[in-house]
DNA sequence: TGTACATCAGTGAACGCGCGTTCACTGATGTAC
DNA sequence: TGTACATCAGTGAACGCGCGTTCACTGATGTAC
């Protein structure tokens, strides 16, 4: 029961779909191939025909939610362009909405201590994407220069992350919200408002 | 061959102490029960005279590492109170040698996507570690209440480890540095040699 | 103090299971003539 | 346009392995007398 090409592309685009939103959710380890291609009414012996191994897929799934979550964030920073962009990002980025859903999410903040994990090969094809990412919603960052504006932005994204993360750790609501509300606040404040200390630290680095 | 009492408890904490470096160097799933206990030069049949389960293991791992950080980060806010403390915890957080030393480091910088998707119980143990590494470390935050500094923590904590585990994650060790340092400097201006921002962010929230 | 017995930390084989990956096979699709 | 053949996406059984956990056993330690 062979199928056409395009019937395989997406098929491929299926499985990368499905993978990236499991992955995001479950983690690596969290997610069985067999699971996987059962999710997609497929069974697991074809799945070589489209990845060389689970970590092919891994990779492939993080570059296509880091894409989605670029593309998310300038579509946010876009929306909210008469108050500079930055700050519907953050608020996008830090609301109980994205919280709940790590499967639709940020692929950092849903498993930044598996990337760290990865073989040194993946995670320079990670690398990749973020930089792709960091080109995209850099311009949303105040600073003198391009690398400053980079620089910027690597340092508000990695807050980002982790006070998203940290919030998922969170067993009681209240404490969820709360770290939510008060590092959007803050972010808001350092990046969007003057952006003082932010250009401060810029300054005192060069 | 039975064991004193005293030998027991001895064990016991050598098991934990094994498990929370490996824990966080290598994530949950890393850690086989067997290697650990091999390790030790212990079978690893013996494991459940100490431990309900690997996730009871874990657990105890957990809070036992967020003891340590808990006291690290005083010690350095201590070694450092003529500039405040908090630039030390700081930089010391920030560190390269945390960076690259993930098992003796922090747990949520290793570990936050792995404890975001453990069973609730485990997750409310957790906060109660948590909190009291707030507790700890609150005093050498700003703000006006108690309230304020503990919620600056929690945004500060969060923050760095979400920088150390996004650095961990660059393949390339000048991207690495940079995020560091840029990060140790912009918290640094955040929160200790004004507070402007984050104050203002405090103020707006109540 | 000595003796008989219960306890239980640690051993190592075994169980049951799920996983990533492989492989012979099927049959619809694409291609060469 | 029709026919013969090669290709290869997807199937489902199987392989090999490592894992968490259990269990009968051992023998040093603690306890009761």
């Amino acid at each position: 029961m062979r199928q056409s090409a395009a019937h395989k592309r997406q098929t491929h685009e299926r499985i990368v779909e499905a993978a990236s939103r499991s992955f995001r959710k479950l983690g690596v380890e969290g997610v069985p191939i067999a699971g996987l291609m059962r999710e997609l009414d497929l069974t697991h012996g074809g799945f070589y025909r489209h990845f060389d191994s689970k970590e092919a897929l891994f990779a492939e799934a993080l570059a296509k939610s880091l894409g989605e979550v670029a593309s998310g964030l300038e579509r946010a920073g876009e929306a909210g362009s008469e108050t500079g962009g930055l700050k519907s990002i953050i608020e996008n980025y830090l609301s109980v909405e994205h919280c709940l859903n790590p499967a639709q999410g940020c692929p950092v903040a849903a498993m930044a201590s598996d990337i760290g994990r990865l073989p040194r090969n993946v995670r320079s094809s990670f690398e990749g994407g973020l930089k792709d990412l960091m080109n995209r919603i850099a311009r949303f960052m105040t600073g003198a220069t391009d690398q400053d504006r980079q620089l910027s932005f690597l340092v508000l994204f990695s807050g980002l992350a982790g006070a998203l993360s940290f919030a998922r750790t969170a067993a009681d609501e209240n404490l969820r919200n709360a770290i939510l509300k008060a590092a959007s606040e803050f972010y808001i404040a350092a990046f969007c408002d003057r952006s003082v200390a932010h250009a401060d630290a810029n300054r005192r680095s060069s």
